[in-house]
Parts: structure tokens; C-alpha cells; sequence
DNA sequence: CGGCAATTTGAAGACGCTCAAGCAATGTGG
DNA sequence: CCACATTGCTTGAGCGTCTTCAAATTGCCG
């Protein structure tokens, strides 16, 4: 790793910061993170950053690109889990047990900062700050899954289809880009296998909103044509199961 | 608070210490787990250790008896996300934005300890076994929600019946009770909503299971009858959906 | 002991799945 | 550079699982 892929990396550069660490740090503290987050990595469209049973050593910064994880049960069932852009952190799952439980694979070709998570927790020591925000962003994991959780069992086809636009609309719209007019990274069946759904009813729902007038797709291009309406049907929809 | 419960809510006399706390602490250690751990609470059947909203100060470890987390959507949907008991620690969704996003009830008389999170913080500073066990008990939650996300995403009705129960199963006997003989403690709809099902086919479910033999229920006693058999019937049935 | 909650069971219907075919876009090798 | 294979997506038809609605029974809390 050369010298200016490290300055490149610096947390106290980049303009991700805010989303990644959430709030300020004095200058010391920062030189102090730089130091910690010494490696970025890239990894290929395709590629995992670690595989489920792969030791847990770090956590993961999205700095560019786009992510899922994946767990696979006993049998050869998958499951997407989560998608994950750039500012976000994935590779929480490994702390329990010093082991990964999930795939983690980039939907593109994409960039991620490597954090060592025992290093991690030496620094969050030093600054009180760091200790909070992470326990912030494991918390703001748990309370995700929960409202996955949600979706999976309450919620019909269509809703779930909307809430999972909606949620993307807004993270773009949180990264400072169009919050309804967006490229899915992600294949109908992705979507599906995150949603509980079958790629055939995701496509399905995608070709009813559109005649709805509620939603333009054209391929992986979405446009959100009436985001009231579409967060209205959700909040308002028949109870489901 | 009576000096002599403080007595009795010591971390280090509590038989629970080893599912609640991982590992050994030292002496010292522990006396200071015992000053940060002084407040025991005893919640009736029914009522919440908090609600949704409720701003966020502490976790809590159960002691005795048996909870449910409950979160909300805008609408007049809820949803179970979980249950507790004994030894489990509750409460960590509040830790992201200093407010709890669900609802924690007691399924019957029940006590947990009080632990204040910003003590908590401040002792796992001095104490880095702490703080490696806290980083833990979140983490181990995010991965047993990515296992609950796995079964509402891709399990049928009865596959997902068979894997709460032998969930349930494996933390009774983690306790020291009986693995394939116990009481549940919760609801038909409370079962249902926590699986993503309707109360009736999760009592259809039971009833056909007991057809088959495998199990036999009455009321709330369930009795596994052939647990090596139920845990084929989860890695081995259909792909589901 | 009464009233209400919880559970069971049946019958009918709906929602999403399975299977299948066709098409478009992309990539690969001759 | 074109033929061919591959992958992803759409759409249709039929079916199965789970839900909905309904009624009867049981058990428990006050």
C-alpha cells in the first residue's frame, strides 16, 4: 500500500465522514483514527470482502460502491440480509463469535476502509467519543433488523416493494443525490431474496406500481413519480398477515 | 431499594452470571460490575420496563421470568421481534438514538437487573473484558436477527413453527431445564406474530405435528417428541419461497 | 362462578409461488 | 464481426399455502 493510497484514506479527508463517524472529533482524536484505519481495499464486482466462517479481524467502511450480505443456512438456502452504501459499516456480525455468519459481496466494483476492530476497541478507550459512536452504529444494526423484521412478517407484497424504494430513495437523498431518481445496483432477484419475495412477484409489483403511475422503471432505472402517495400506501394498507 | 436486595442483586452471586456476564472477571472487577448493577426491578405480568419512545438510559438483564420486544409501526400494526429470557440481556435498541424503538413487556411476574448504559460506557473503559462482553451481546444480537430475517424470509409456515421451538428448546436447556419439555409462556398470537403468521396456523401447525407424532401439545406444555427428526424437517424441506 | 380471553377447527378465498415461454442485453468464442 | 450462449427481466396460467371469516369449546382471572 503506497504512500498516497494512505493519505487518500485519511478519515479526516474524506467527505464521507460525517455519515461513517458521526460527529466531531478534536484534531488529535482524528490523527489518531487515521492512524487506525491504515488500509483501504478494493474489491471487484462480485467479489467478497469475507465469507461466512471467515475470521472476524475488522469491520468495513463502504467508501465507494455497493454491498449485500448474504447468509446461507444448512441447507443450500440464501438469503440477502442487508445492501449497504457508501458511508455505511458492515462486518458487525463477526464480534460475537470472532467469526463472520454472512457473505459479503460488492454489487460493483467498490472501495471499502478496513477498521481493526481490537485496535478499535483499544482507541475507543482513549476517546469516549469513538466508544459511543460505536456502540451507536451497532445499535443502529439491531434497530434496522427490527424494522426488517417488521417488513418480513407484516407487511404484503407491495408494501414491502415500496418501503425498500422509499429507504433507498431516502439514503441517496441522505448522500446528497436524487432521492427519486435512482439505478438499482441490485438484480429482481436480490431484491426478492431480500424482501422474502420471488424475483417473478418483485417484477410483478414494479410492472403494477408503473401502471399505478406511481413509479417509472426502465431496467435497473426507478423513478419515483409520487412519493407521497407511495408512503401514504404505506402506512395505510390493509393489515396483512 | 432495601439494602438487603441490593445484597441479592449482586452480579457476583447471581447463578446466572456465566449466560449474563461470558467470562471471568476478577474479584475486583466484579465488585465494581456489583456498584454499577444496583437497582433490581420487579415488572408484573403485562406491564413494560418501557415503551417505545421511551427515552433511553439503561439495558437490562432478566433475572426471572419472561418478555417480549413489541415495535410499532405508524399504522396500528405490531409485530414481535422477540423474546426473553433469564440471563438475556434487553433494551440495546435504544442505544442509537437515546430512545427505545420498541416495546418491552413482561409475559409473566418477572425482575430485571437495571444496568445504566453511561456507566456501563465509562466502566468498560477501566475493564476492557467489559467492553469486549458488551461489544458481544450486541453483536450476538444482530446475528439472531439476521437468523429471525433468514426464517420470515424463506421458511414455511411449518418449518418456521419447528425452528422456534427448537430455539426455545436449546435456551431451556442452556439454562438447565428440560429440552424437550416445557412451557411456553407467550400466546398463540404472540407465537404467530413473531413468526409472520396468524394465530390459526400456528395452532394448525401444532395440531399437525402432533398428528405426526412429533410433538405433543396441550395448552401451553409442549413436549418435543422426536427433536433429531424435527431438525431434519428444517434442513431438509422445500426451498420455501 | 361468570365472563372474557385463548384456542381449536372448518370452509372459502386471496395472495404469492411454480412452471413456462419469450425477449432483451451482455458477453464469449469462432 | 457475427453466431451463440448466458443472464436478467417480463408476463401468463394454474396451483398451493396461508389468511380470512366463522363458530364452538375450553380455561382462566377476578
Amino acid at each position: 500500500m503506497t504512500e498516497i493510497t494512505k493519505l487518500q484514506s485519511a478519515c479526516s479527508q474524506c467527505n464521507l465522514q460525517e455519515l461513517c463517524l458521526p460527529i466531531g472529533l478534536s484534531e488529535a482524536e482524528l490523527s489518531l483514527v487515521d492512524s487506525l484505519v491504515d488500509e483501504r481495499r478494493k474489491i471487484a464486482r462480485g467479489e467478497a470482502i469475507f465469507r461466512s466462517g471467515d475470521r472476524f479481524t475488522a469491520i468495513y467502511a463502504v467508501k465507494l460502491g455497493f454491498f449485500k450480505t448474504e447468509v446461507l443456512s444448512e441447507d443450500g438456502r440464501h438469503q440477502v440480509t442487508s445492501f449497504y452504501m457508501p458511508g455505511e459499516v458492515l462486518g458487525m456480525d463477526g464480534i460475537s463469535a470472532e467469526t463472520h455468519h454472512c457473505d459479503a459481496i460488492a454489487l460493483e466494483d467498490s472501495e471499502v476502509c478496513l477498521i481493526p476492530f481490537h485496535e478499535l476497541e483499544t482507541i475507543s478507550v482513549k476517546i469516549p467519543t469513538m466508544q459511543r459512536h460505536l456502540h451507536r452504529v451497532m445499535s443502529r444494526e439491531i434497530v434496522r433488523d427490527q424494522g426488517m423484521m417488521m417488513m418480513l412478517g407484516a407487511m404484503r407484497a407491495e408494501e414491502r416493494v415500496i418501503a425498500f424504494l422509499l429507504n433507498l430513495s431516502q439514503r441517496y437523498a441522505a448522500r446528497g443525490y436524487a432521492a427519486a431518481d435512482f439505478n438499482l445496483r441490485m438484480t429482481r432477484e436480490e431484491i426478492g431474496s431480500y424482501l422474502g419475495l420471488k424475483l417473478e412477484t418483485v417484477s410483478r409489483t414494479f410492472s403494477h406500481l408503473q401502471e399505478e403511475g406511481l413509479l417509472q422503471v426502465e431496467k435497473k432505472h426507478i423513478r419515483l413519480m409520487d412519493a407521497a402517495k407511495l408512503k401514504k400506501m404505506l402506512s395505510q394498507e390493509g393489515i396483512g398477515r
